[in-house]
DNA sequence: CTCCTGAGTTGAAACGTTTTAAACGACGTG
DNA sequence: CACGTCGTTTAAAACGTTTCAACTCAGGAG
């Protein structure tokens, strides 16, 4: 029941009349051990403290058993869920998550990825600031998994677990022509991000294949996908004049929209009846809003859960090929369009 | 340029024609290595693609550059603006940040405990499911600082930052009480989150300094400190008779306060004429809901930066004394309880 | 009685670093 | 010319674990 700073296998040993060696048997293979001695040696541990030095057993095992997972930002809700998914995945193996947060800082997220490598975790999973760094590429060259999540890059340099952005696109909007909108705004930006640029491609396509005039699909750019930022586009929006303005708006993410229903239901117009939203991630907060919103739902946790997974076959297969999974959205209709 | 698994200081020594002591110095002590040797042999390195492996350094260096933070729940913004702050505070000093979810579940904190403590880090920064659990007594007795976060105990077996919940209780129904009201319904639970208790108890202090009668401060009781809660409490409260339903409600946390806002809204009442409403925590989301919420906010990120300043001068300071950290909470008035 | 078998245990080597004391020259000083 | 000095470099030990070949000792088979 003692305490202090490390105490070793060697202690152990001492305390217990046995060998070194036996004492690491009894830690890592209780079959090899007799019954009674075995009960001894876990007498002396409990009795002396001891803790194993997992620096020690890694550096001699050569293998460590954790997995990291880089978050462009811990403090989105979508980031977190996909989070869950990987530690659920990563639980089932026996290995532990670390977590770390880049805070959309890419020499945050460079400070980490270099000391994962030191750490030489089993496999690193990123949502990264640019998923052309060159510093993933030199992590995976060097033989450490990665898997990006939720971005893609052109070529297949990387595993990756993506939405597909574009039917994203296209299902909301859709869903606003089916609600007979004809005139709808796209809200996000900047265009500099992958998913802000498929989405509205999908969007587009979804209003070209209706056969609408390309003028009547508004697009407001926003600085930032934060919840200030859907409430100046909403004063954009109203700002319009009535004959132009669009009965529907489709946000690059919920937290543009909640911004947007936010400013509208300040000002006095209702939700859906003046202006039907369609939000983007499903998040928590979106069911839970003044008017519940509508919203494309992406299966956040089957995406960390898949990550993890491709990263744990790439570590364990040499002769592997690196893959593109790709998941489908879903619309998920709520109070926020359910008007006409 | 190469790649290739595991590249050691012999292998550099080799290719630089250099000892590996030299290589060591490069590494660690750059001053005591003359101009060219060291540009050879960081050529090499930069050739060979070395990473230095972290396992051995901290085996023999004794100490690891990380400290952990073990969050309750990763989905709660709260705890991310926390983990902000703990981050700020670790960079300045060279230290990286591992941050563990325990989801809730206290095995999960147990595993994360455990094998932090394998890891040997510096310290161990923990917002606990039972701040009384014995783990960690144990992880602290053995050495490993630990600081608790956003909890309290009675004793003083560790240093902890919290806030002082009861003042933000009172706080919170002074406000309510300068705006007129005289019954006003307290929306929080379970009782055996110590949290939810010091702010009831702020509350009725407030409340009887007042000098208001006792059955005129309503307690409802939830489950959990969620959204949907705050919404089925706002249908109990909405059941009251007229005369005796509160004007006013004051909830032990945002979710809470969101949940009962939007069961306002969709029932056609108005916030704050009809139901004035006080959250707790000042969450983004709060600023940002319907109706911009009244709250008590807590210095979240200076809780985390404070947490990882105490943990660091105990794991520095052997003689050290544990010292437990109270803030002071601020109302943030808004429009949800403007009206009057 | 000897030999074999196999379960249980042991001792030593190895993992990749950091650190310390010692070795090595080259150089200026007395 | 011998000596100490200083700046550089080296060799070896140490950190705590895991692993592997070798050893011991009963007990059973021949």
């Amino acid at each position: 029941m003692a305490s202090s700073r490390s105490v070793s296998v060697k202690d152990v040993a001492a305390a217990a009349g046995v060998s070194l060696g036996t004492v690491s048997n009894v830690l890592n293979r209780p079959d090899r051990v007799s019954a009674s001695t075995r009960q001894r040696v876990q007498a002396a541990m409990a009795d002396l403290g001891f803790v194993r030095n997992e620096s020690a057993r890694q550096l001699r095992a050569g293998t460590s058993r954790t997995l990291a997972y880089v978050m462009l930002d811990a403090g989105n809700p979508f980031f977190t869920d996909v989070a869950l998914g990987v530690e659920a995945a990563a639980e089932e193996q026996g290995l532990t998550v670390m977590l770390c947060n880049s805070a959309n800082r890419e020499s945050r997220e460079r400070a980490h990825v270099e000391l994962l490598e030191q750490q030489r975790v089993q496999g690193v999973l990123v949502t990264p600031v640019d998923p052309h760094a060159a510093f993933l590429d030199r992590l995976s060259s060097r033989g450490t998994p990665v898997v990006i999540v939720d971005r893609t890059r052109d070529d297949d340099a990387f595993c990756s677990v993506a939405v597909d952005d574009v039917l994203g696109g296209r299902l909301a909007v859709e869903h606003l022509l089916d609600h007979g909108h004809e005139r709808v705004a796209f809200v996000g930006g900047p265009a500099s991000i992958g998913q802000v640029r498929d989405r509205l491609r999908g969007a587009r396509d979804a209003w070209a294949d209706a056969g609408l005039p390309d003028g009547d699909l508004v697009v407001l750019e926003t600085d930032q996908l934060v919840v200030g930022e859907g409430r100046e586009a909403g004063a954009r929006l109203a700002g319009l004049p009535a004959r132009r303005r669009p009965t529907a708006a489709f946000c690059a993410n919920d937290l543009l929209a909640l911004g947007l229903l936010q400013h509208a239901i300040s000002t006095g117009r209702s939700v859906p009846e003046d202006l039907a939203i369609v939000g983007y991630d499903d998040i928590e907060f979106a069911a839970a809003a003044a008017v519940p919103l509508t919203s494309v739902r992406q299966p956040r946790q089957l995406l960390g859960r898949t990550a993890a997974e491709l990263v744990l076959a790439e570590a364990s297969d040499p002769g592997h090929r690196h893959q593109q999974v790709l998941f489908t959205p879903e619309l998920v209709a709520r109070a926020s369009t359910a008007g006409r």
